[in-house]
DNA sequence: GTCTATATGCTGATAGAC
DNA sequence: GTCTATCAGCATATAGAC
């Protein structure tokens, strides 16, 4: 079920048949520093040393460039969370793995997921068009799947006896929480490596798991 | 010392002697449904079943009149988290009342909250004037006061050895996220009770305290 | 496929009546 | 203190040249 999603991703993304990522990574940036309303057609132009013509050669609208850039940041975080449901461990340990990992998607591209913690927040709002509300509808759905996997792993650790609580939907949304964050106050330093990120991952997720209070 | 930020904030918040509770909270609801740019002064003075002339009396513009809203979001905050820092208890049992207070101030002033969690997010946006940008500074610097008092009590539960872990600064981001995370996912249910609210604030702490995993 | 030029509509902000 | 009327600027989107 969630692979065929993720097959209609890159279908919607990819349906003109070039991936466009130029402009993507361009409208993510630009997104990111100012936020999508804040943001002009122009500036996603200028970042590319290009005019607007370009971008609107491939996006009918500002709205649609928006919703593909979340549709690759959305893919991006699958891509990082689904191997590690499976293989060693019991179900924290598994639910630890996809933490990590989907909090090192977040600083790696910290722009895209930017933009989907924008598009959350925006689920309530106004969508112009009917076409747009739905396809605004389409990507919280995909949003849910995701949550979804972490739900499903948090059922079996609490079957396998090493989940603490018993009431999955608020951890879940608790931890994502805690990950999501890192959209508001990680920037990367300018000298960083990648294990720099990979301990930093490691405590968020150390301290989730293990929770504040030591443990005798 | 926070004390005097929040005398300061006070002094802002109504510099002209008259509160405007109305307009702040119309503007408040506009912001979170909308978010700022999407906004636009006649959404807020529709909302009042006025007209905007009556918001430009009091906000020179509409950048002022959200500060102002950050502001009174920031000063519940405060209100809520600092009577928990003393009393009794070690210094994670402290931690955890702040956590719930805090967690109990998201829900019970979302649309403020909602505006704090936008503002923070416009740290890095283009403020246009320099009077904006000393103004958005200067939140921000509360902003870190906040997240302060949280360190502070860290650091005494860090002493006393009820904390497990030892990286102060990222262990407090890591927890604040995922309280701030509910000005994304939580909505009011039509029936819900203070006593609602109590328990998912519970829920939420005691995943942070204890942590997924299980102890034995 | 990308550019220039332009139409069109919206919104922040102001001026002045009441 | 609030309203009506209005201006000025900007940004989305389109049309058509190259």
């Amino acid at each position: 079920m969630i692979k065929a999603i993720d097959e209609t991703r890159i279908e919607n993304t990819r349906s003109n048949g070039s991936s466009n990522l130029e402009i993507l990574t361009a409208a993510a940036e630009c997104f990111m520093e100012q936020g999508f309303h804040a943001t002009s057609i122009d500036d996603v132009a200028r970042r590319l040393g290009a005019t607007k013509g370009r971008i609107y050669h491939y996006y009918s609208s500002k709205t649609d460039l928006f919703f593909d850039v979340h549709r690759e940041g959305m893919a991006r975080l699958f891509n990082a969370v689904k191997p590690a449901m499976k293989g060693e461990g019991d179900g924290v340990t598994r639910l630890g793995r996809m933490l990590k990992n989907h909090a090192l998607a977040m600083m790696e591209s910290l722009a895209f997921e930017t933009v989907v913690v924008q598009g959350v927040h925006m689920h309530r709002l106004g969508a112009t068009t009917p076409a747009q509300r739905r396809t605004l509808d389409e990507l919280m759905i995909i949003r849910d799947e995701f949550e979804t996997l972490f739900k499903i792993v948090a059922y079996e650790a609490a079957e396998d006896g090493s989940l603490a609580s018993r009431d999955i939907s608020i951890t879940v949304k608790t931890i994502l929480g805690a990950i999501n964050w890192l959209a508001i106050w990680y920037r990367p330093r300018p000298d960083e490596t990648e294990v720099d990120r990979e301990i930093l991952a490691a405590k968020i997720v150390e301290t989730i798991l293990s929770g504040l209070r030591r443990r005798e």
